[in-house]
DNA sequence: TTATCAATCAATAGAATAATTGATTGATAA
DNA sequence: TTATCAATCAATTATTCTATTGATTGATAA
């Protein structure tokens, strides 16, 4: 093979890749796989996406070896192909907020609606785990808790959080935790807890890199 | 903003990112830039783009924030954006050889042509650099040494290398090194070598790498 | 078997992307 | 000033991508 026929077939295949990460509903996908495997119905729902184009776009993820499948019964439950693909996923997300002025300035205008909001990030809380005097909540949706979560935390989804906050001890220090860097779902409930006030904090970044960095988690079922 | 709004356009945001990467040429161009700032002509050249088309991908990558620009006379200078820029190509790159065996069985295809092919480390090389036994040679066009190069490294670009290669000391090891892994410069001189006799191996990556771990480099000219 | 439901497929129309061509701008040098 | 050359722009066509619709497949349960 000539050497420009090896760049180009070289820099397609690369491109196979990149052109499946090139669309923010795919990315939104790549997002909600870092939580654990889904159905199609799952992913469905939480995107806003038909089943019909939510499987479109999975398959086009497939083919360009990012995600894999596995059926259990009527389910097809998709996944992140592996590590790599966290961490690429990982890297693209810095690369957003390193370079794109306004996905910083999205995030900072959302979360500056809040009174404030204390940060702790993944070392501190774990350190803090060893006592006894902090109660971890995970605000994303219960199906993504069943799968996995940090170990100990309870689940609170936030649609209905505000029914059940009272079940939190006024007491303690509270951290809420979600999808990660891109997801504010833990910055509402921290916006709630505070003005019900409590000392609320939320996790710098999600479970999916809490889990990548080998912090202690609990359960592995699939979800429905 | 509500979250529904704010999720699209974060992920619109990001997307514009990845949409900048998914295309071969595009592709291409990091890889090029990667080696230093390059002049839209010079990229024009390396690339096999008319230099119009060029000006456009290299739009598209300015817009996403992934370049710079900096116009010298009549010359315009395009760089990658910083360093986060570089780090997310290697980690695309890296996913795209665990990813996708097309990719590696297309550079193993390449290499198994080579009589036999010796790889070493930046590490390695790194080391055998302090003594005197090892010639470092850069296969690169010369216009890429200039700009920066492997200290003490000396250029011998690939298109009329045979014509030189007797300059080459017959009783010292020879490392050669390119642009990078998705780059076979290096591989064939290695390969031209080792059919004249010469002890010969490849640095396992090219410039841009050895560069980014602070290895030592030569010169800051610019180019034409 | 039939009904049901998750997922995929197939066909389509509309939108976005890419390459080409020729004209235009911006800077340098004759 | 005029000529020259790098780069960009503008307009066009061809291609690719995306969302929608309705039909089909594959597995489970009545």
């Amino acid at each position: 093979m000539n050497k420009q026929l090896f760049n180009r077939k070289i820099y397609n295949e690369m491109a196979d890749i990149t052109r499946a990460l090139g669309n923010s509903h795919r990315l939104e996908i790549m997002d909600l796989l870092s939580q654990g495997p889904s159905s199609v119905a799952y992913i469905s729902e939480n995107t806003s996406l038909t089943v019909a184009n939510a499987s479109q776009h999975l398959q086009v993820l497939k083919q360009a070896k990012l995600l894999e499948t596995e059926r259990k019964g009527k389910y097809v439950y998709y996944r992140l192909a592996g590590r790599h693909v966290f961490e690429t996923w990982c890297a693209l997300r810095k690369l957003g907020f390193s370079q794109n002025a306004e996905i910083s300035r999205l995030v900072e205008d959302y979360r500056s609606k809040q009174h404030h909001l204390d940060i702790i990030t993944k070392e501190e809380l774990s350190d803090k785990m060893k006592g006894d005097d902090v109660i971890i909540i995970d605000v994303r949706p219960e199906e993504e808790y069943k799968i996995a979560h940090i170990a100990g935390a309870l689940s609170f989804p936030l649609p209905d959080f505000h029914e059940r906050i009272n079940e939190l001890p006024a007491d303690k220090e509270i951290v809420a935790y979600c999808r990660g860097p891109l997801c504010v779902m833990a910055d509402d409930a921290v916006d709630l807890l505070t003005r019900h006030g409590y000392k609320a904090t939320r996790l710098e970044q999600g479970f999916p890199e809490w889990k990548a960095n080998g912090l202690p988690v609990e359960p592995f079922e699939m979800k429905a």
